[in-house]
DNA sequence: CCATTAAACACCC
DNA sequence: GGGTGTTTAATGG
């Protein structure tokens, strides 16, 4: 079990819901969360586990992922940085149908579903969030089952590439995601080869393009300007 | 039959 | 040591 601390006023800062909550109700959070580094291949979450916590990422990213029928990895959905998870479970009150796993190492924070009920219970503004979040999310997965059926290996590149490089959360730099050629076939479905030749096309279309060990974003309208063609 | 992919390999960070 | 690019043999539409 990694060393658990207590969240520092920089550690609130990359919690995006943190802000609008009300004050009193922003110190029972501030109390109640846990902190943890999280190493590179760490499991998150187990299929079959109970959620204890509702959990985020502060930084590195991380990935929610399944098997197939023909035993093939397949990841749903990637979490950067801000990004938090797992509400749809505490709410059904289910335990975990996917994992989730550490892809790039960073710091992890957790919320105990007590308090994640007693938000839902008491605050708007976290209700506001949440709503929020789903929305953006479902707009998300129906845009990506529509681009599985008509678009190429390079437009669902972009649009995976989009979900992880924030602009709100990375509204200056333009920084290097670390992820694997080989993460990303699984994210999007493919092979290997096909992202390493989709990268070549978005270098090309001057949208991103292949760094060691990750991806350099170069411009992100661009990129986005890639994923929503077709 | 052609394209795609997984596996194996050798380089490079 | 891990990630990348490349080759090769298998696989599948």
């Amino acid at each position: 079990m990694p060393s658990q601390s207590h969240l520092s006023s920089d550690h609130q800062l990359k919690i995006p819901w943190l802000p609008i909550l009300a004050t009193e109700h922003r110190s029972w959070v501030i109390q109640a969360l846990q902190v943890s580094e999280a190493t590179a291949g760490e499991l998150v979450c187990r299929v079959g586990a109970e959620p204890t916590h509702w959990i985020g990422v502060l930084e590195g990213l991380v990935k929610m992922s399944g098997f197939a029928a023909n035993g093939r990895t397949v990841t749903f959905a990637g979490f950067p940085s801000g990004g938090w998870f797992g509400e749809g479970t505490i709410l059904k009150g289910e335990s975990y149908r996917y994992e989730i796993q550490v892809l790039q190492p960073g710091l992890l924070a957790r919320l105990p579903v007590t308090v994640f009920h007693r938000l839902l219970e008491e605050s708007i503004e976290f209700n506001r969030f949440l709503m929020r979040q789903f929305n953006e999310r479902l707009g998300q997965f129906i845009a990506y089952k529509a681009a599985e059926q008509t678009l190429g290996v390079e437009e669902q590149l972009a649009r995976a590439l989009c979900t992880l490089f924030d602009p709100v959360l990375y509204p200056a730099a333009a920084p290097v995601l670390r992820i694997t050629q080989q993460e990303l076939a699984y994210l999007v479905g493919t092979s290997r080869q096909q992202i390493n030749q989709a990268l070549g096309l978005l270098r090309e279309a001057g949208a991103a393009e292949a760094a060691y060990g990750g991806v350099r974003l170069l411009d992100y309208q661009c990129l986005r300007n890639v994923g929503t063609r077709g």
